[in-house]
DNA sequence: AATATATCCTAGTGAATTAGTCGGAATAAT
DNA sequence: ATTATTCCGACTAATTCACTAGGATATATT
């Protein structure tokens, strides 16, 4: 179970996180981003695209030299929720249209008892993104040391970019 | 974002839901739970396969006329989250191995602060799958019922075996 | 013994998604 | 004019998904 974060919400928070680093200063650009993160520019053009063209945006752009992306609200105002959605859609255990709309039609067929379980699942995430922002992010706050210490081994990890960067060990399913 | 349920975890649960409901009985056959469900049968021998395989085993199989399959356990004894991980693998946000090995290597490239976020959801999914049973799913459980009313508008369920069974309006993505 | 009902196993397949790449046009600073 | 950048659309190789097909094996009933 990969938790559907492809890496359009990798890469694509990633870009929000390096972008709210340096709110406040001049337009960053996409060639800089991928050079921090290591993470191919054309493909973040794509990803970039989408956090300009939600409404209400995510991002600002310069058009031009020194141009670039810069975000469009303080760090503090924009949530996880709100990012990961942009980027992979609403969140739904399966593809029912769940958050929002899409009432009707269902409910004929009772005799799916799981309803409740993915209902329950949905919620979960769609609470827990909506409580953090981007400021809990990049600053240290003391909830995430929490949260993340409140986890049973916790342990380290890996993202899909480490990985393709590593020189060694190709990537093994289990 | 679909939460990486496929119809792997959808109409695995849904087996194991039919299973618990008939606990005690004699084995209930694949042809029965196809005809009960609208799922193709073919898809769901694969799927009972893994249910069957898993260490410990969820499923316990009779071959022959009057065959089928049982729970190798009471509905309170099992969890959705063994279900969920049997069928879906391991939880985790993106492909790194997370939940349980898999330590090391990572710690090098500290630049992704992304990386309590991931944590975080992982453990609210598996503590939410990891703390429900079987047993919480075909009777009503009072648990169920509050924590799905404490989702905000909440909304009806479609799964795709609703869909594909539909007469009417082809899916649409929105 | 024959038949019907099951589980079991392997392989194939069309459609969709993923994770990008590529080429170029428009815009703005130097 | 040149360079740095955003912007835009199309293409693609690999993978995954959601099945289907065809058969082998096992067991209860007749």
């Amino acid at each position: 179970m990969n938790l559907g974060i492809s890496t359009k919400g990798e890469y694509g928070v990633r870009i929000m996180v390096d972008l709210a680093r340096h709110y406040g200063e001049h337009p960053r650009s996409l060639t800089d981003i991928s050079q921090a993160e290591l993470l191919p520019l054309a493909y973040l053009e794509q990803l970039v695209k989408m956090l300009r063209e939600s409404n209400p945006p995510l991002v600002i752009s310069t058009r031009g030299a020194h141009g670039g992306y810069r975000l469009s609200r303080s760090p503090e105002k924009i949530s996880m929720g709100e990012i990961v959605r942009v980027l992979e859609g609403p969140i739904a255990p399966m593809i029912c249209a769940t958050e929002g709309e899409m009432t009707q039609i269902c409910g004929f067929l009772d005799s799916c008892k799981t309803r409740s379980l993915w209902a329950i699942l949905r919620d979960v995430v769609a609470r827990t993104l909506d409580s953090m922002t981007l400021a809990d992010l990049v600053t240290g706050s003391p909830e995430l040391e929490r949260a993340g210490a409140a986890a049973p081994p916790a342990s380290h990890f890996i993202a899909l970019s480490d990985i393709r960067a590593m020189p060694f060990a190709s990537p093994e399913r289990n």
